[in-house]
DNA sequence: AGCACGCCGACT
DNA sequence: GTCGGCGTGCTC
């Protein structure tokens, strides 16, 4: 119709008989959970190709997709087809990023419309950033000079530089109406300007690293991988505190002059005011950063940024791996066990994993840091294909804790208590030295178990059965597995009885009131999750910690990380043993990662330093990795472990786990348990268990999960699809596995 | 993912 | 008699 249009009326015959304009169809990955792009037509005059961000209608409403590569099946009619309705004006996505999305939509089995949406979370980033309104002096002279009006004019006259309306108005102390008015009279005039940058562009020579021994050579090994540019991983293991981060910094400095941008990832949990500091005074600036919690309109800024290019570095949490980079050139993952990085909702995927496919179909290296690392990536050192970089010893003055095991067997604490004397002659020696004290466990609230002392009624969830436990500051029972809570009762709901409700075991209120009783006049502090005052009384509480403010401290998980605590002298771990004899299959390996973290926290300035663990399984490998400093044997066990048990490690799910030597095999297979599984509640989610894994052995896994509120329903739906499925092929296994409820 | 349609329980 | 629960199905 509009080519008909356009067409000079006198020419009827070629309007009749030109070739029918046609309309383009091209493929949109649209943000439904659906198997493949859908096909719109293109409208005329509209300029797309694969990769641009499009808006497109999808029934009622306009989604955000984007254009795919491939040719449209031709099933569908090309006239019935609905326009795109937008394109807009934004740098499409390259073409490694589109092979990237889809490769993880392939090996995590989900939709690849929700992987590409990772990659465009970013509202209202997708038009370039609105020009700023900027007055130029022009000179010349008012009709009338008031005192505001001197002010500006001298201030205005200064500089031959475009100022902001309300910059200059805030510069000169006077209000906008000033400015307005000697606008009007042709004093200023609009000029637009470019945005200004989110963050300012770091310096790789900054200032000059200073390194020394390993360190040294470290860096060398990892900034030549940097230079060579190819793919390759390497894998950074230091101990704590012997300078990790001031490495990799010189990886990160050597992309820079590479002129290509950065990624660092790190747990959301790391990414501190400390580390951002910590590299400003590397580069001179700050690295852009991603998180969760970022506002829409910095989200925005930053996005732009990164396809654009404006960014050089981005610091982010696990999604700041699905940001469009324009000319990545190096990845970092720190702290890469950490299991932050699993995201176990929508699409479920491990950030480090799909970091080194990233690195891989982007062709450059990836540096994988961790004082502890996974046994999935030792694994994948031993077997060479990651370059393992050793960092054997502490930098500068710092030297590692004196490590001692507590066997609780020839030490009890007196009764009622969890604290051996041992420890607590430790926790004297040091704060009468002015020092401070650390009491890692790793419970939150006061008791983990309630029960009734007359008719043993144990206090439990009434939605998922798991133990409730008190929580004294805050009056409450609560459920840690589901976030249920209620007023702690003060008589059995069992008996009725009053009063004689008993608390069994430890939480780190319970030990803060042990440690009160034995230290009235120490400043003590419970540092735990659910501290009352939220982030902000966390970041205060942290600073007094590290000023002395305190003298000691009783913490869970979150005393593990980030933060140095200059006068933390002693470390002592209440409950070594926790968490080891929980049925997970990551057990060992999490109990070592989290000891070897908290007792790093201790000894960083140099003040000689102990740790003291206690634990009723002095000779477990975990305790002898820990005090000897040699993991070695504890992760060649750990890797024979799981060949043996062919455990998967994952999160808070049941599920079933199918390996085939070949994925096309395991795969088909998994899909014929999932067609058979009884519909039942629970939704099934077919997804690959978890890649390094698979590498251990060489066998291509899949697993179908299965959520739940009770591990004993997901156990038996799961039992009762075994027994219905399709009968596997010789060489394809199965196995069941419902994950432990974890410790986290 | 959203959103509509559609069929069975407790209520202004 | 309705309001509303979420099971099922569809979107180029």
């Amino acid at each position: 119709m509009v080519a008909a249009m356009d067409t000079d009326s006198s020419d009827l015959f070629g309007a009749l008989f030109a070739a029918p304009a046609v309309t383009r169809v091209v493929p949109v990955l649209v943000p439904l959970p659906v198997p493949v792009p859908y096909s719109y037509a293109v409208p005329e005059g509209m300029h797309v190709v694969p990769g641009s961000i499009v808006q497109v209608p999808v029934g009622p409403r306009q989604v955000i997709g984007v254009v795919w590569d491939g040719e449209n099946d031709g099933k569908l009619d090309p006239k019935k087809l609905r326009p795109i309705t937008i394109a807009f004006d934004c740098p499409p996505l390259a073409k490694e990023m589109r092979d990237f999305v889809d490769w993880v939509a392939a090996y995590t089995l989900s939709p690849p419309g929700l992987v590409a949406r990772m990659a465009i979370r970013a509202p209202a980033a997708l038009e370039p950033e609105p020009m700023v309104e900027g007055l130029r002096y022009l000179g010349g002279q008012p009709e009338r000079l008031t005192p505001a009006r001197i002010k500006v004019l001298e201030l205005a006259g200064e500089q031959d530089v475009p100022w902001t309306r309300s910059g200059l108005a805030h510069a000169a102390n006077v209000s906008l109406s000033v400015i307005d008015g000697l606008t009007a009279q042709g004093i200023f005039d609009t000029v637009f300007l470019a945005p200004p940058p989110v963050v300012a562009k770091p310096d790789p020579d900054y200032v000059e690293p200073r390194l020394e021994g390993p360190q040294k050579d470290a860096a060398v090994e990892i900034v030549g991988s940097v230079k060579n540019g190819a793919f390759e991983a390497s894998l950074i293991d230091g101990v704590t505190g012997s300078g990790k981060t001031e490495v990799y910094f010189e990886a990160v400095a050597e992309a820079l002059r590479q002129g290509r941008q950065v990624l660092i990832l790190l747990p959301e949990i790391a990414l501190t005011p400390a580390f951002l500091e910590r590299f400003e005074s590397r580069f001179g600036a700050k690295p852009a950063e991603w998180h969760s919690d970022l506002s829409p309109r910095m989200r925005e800024k930053v996005w732009r940024g990164v396809v654009t290019g404006e960014v050089r570095v981005v610091a982010g949490a696990r999604s700041a791996l699905f940001l469009p980079f324009e000319e990545l050139g190096l990845i970092i993952v720190d702290e890469e066990h950490d299991p932050a990085y699993k995201q176990e909702d929508r699409v479920f995927y491990n950030a480090r994993d799909m970091a080194v496919v990233r690195s891989r179909i982007g062709d450059f290296p990836i540096v994988l840091v961790s004082a502890t690392p996974s046994v999935e990536s030792q694994v994948n050192g031993l077997a060479g294909r990651y370059n393992i970089v050793h960092l054997p010893t502490r930098f500068g003055d710092a030297a590692l804790p004196d490590l001692h095991l507590v066997d609780m067997r020839r030490h009890p604490p007196e009764r009622g208590g969890f604290l051996s004397p041992l420890l607590l002659r430790g926790m004297k020696r040091a704060i009468e030295k002015g020092e401070q004290a650390l009491l890692f466990l790793n419970r939150r609230g006061y008791a983990p178990l309630t029960l009734c002392r007359v008719c043993g009624h144990r206090f439990q969830c009434p939605q998922c059965s798991s133990w409730l436990v008190e929580h004294r500051f805050k009056s409450q029972i609560q459920c840690h597995q589901c976030g249920y809570h209620q007023p702690t009762p003060e008589a059995c709901p069992e008996c009725g009885t009053l009063d004689h409700l008993v608390a069994c075991g430890p939480g780190v209120e319970r030990i803060a009131e042990e440690v009160e009783k034995h230290f009235p006049e120490a400043r003590t502090i419970v540092m735990s999750s659910d501290l009352l005052g939220g982030v902000k009384r966390m970041r205060l509480e942290l600073e007094a910690i590290a000023k002395g403010e305190v003298d000691i401290v009783i913490g869970t998980q979150l005393v593990a990380k980030g933060h140095n605590f200059p006068l933390m002298t002693l470390v002592g771990i209440v409950d070594a043993d926790l968490g080891l004899s929980n049925g997970d299959p990551r057990a060992a390996e999490r109990t070592f990662q989290l000891l070897s973290q908290v007792t790093g926290r201790a000894g960083r300035t140099g003040l000689k330093s102990h740790g003291l663990i206690q634990t009723f399984q002095p000779l477990h490998p975990v305790m002898q990795a820990i005090v000897s400093g040699d993991s070695t044997a504890f992760y060649e066990r750990e890797i024979a472990e799981r060949e043996k048990a062919i455990l998967p490690p994952f999160g808070r799910l049941a599920s079933l786990i199918v390996s085939a030597d070949t994925r096309a095999e395991a795969e088909t297979h998994a899909r014929g348990l999932r067609a058979a599984a009884p519909r039942v509640t629970g939704i099934s989610v077919l997804g690959p268990a978890e890649a390094p894994l698979a590498l251990v052995r060489g066998r291509h896994r899949f697993r179908l999960l299965v959520h739940g509120r009770r591990n004993s329903d997901m156990q038996a739906f799961l039992r009762a699809m075994v027994s219905q499925g399709p009968k596997p092929k010789s060489s394809v296994q199965i196995q069941l596995d419902v994950d432990p409820q974890s410790f986290l």
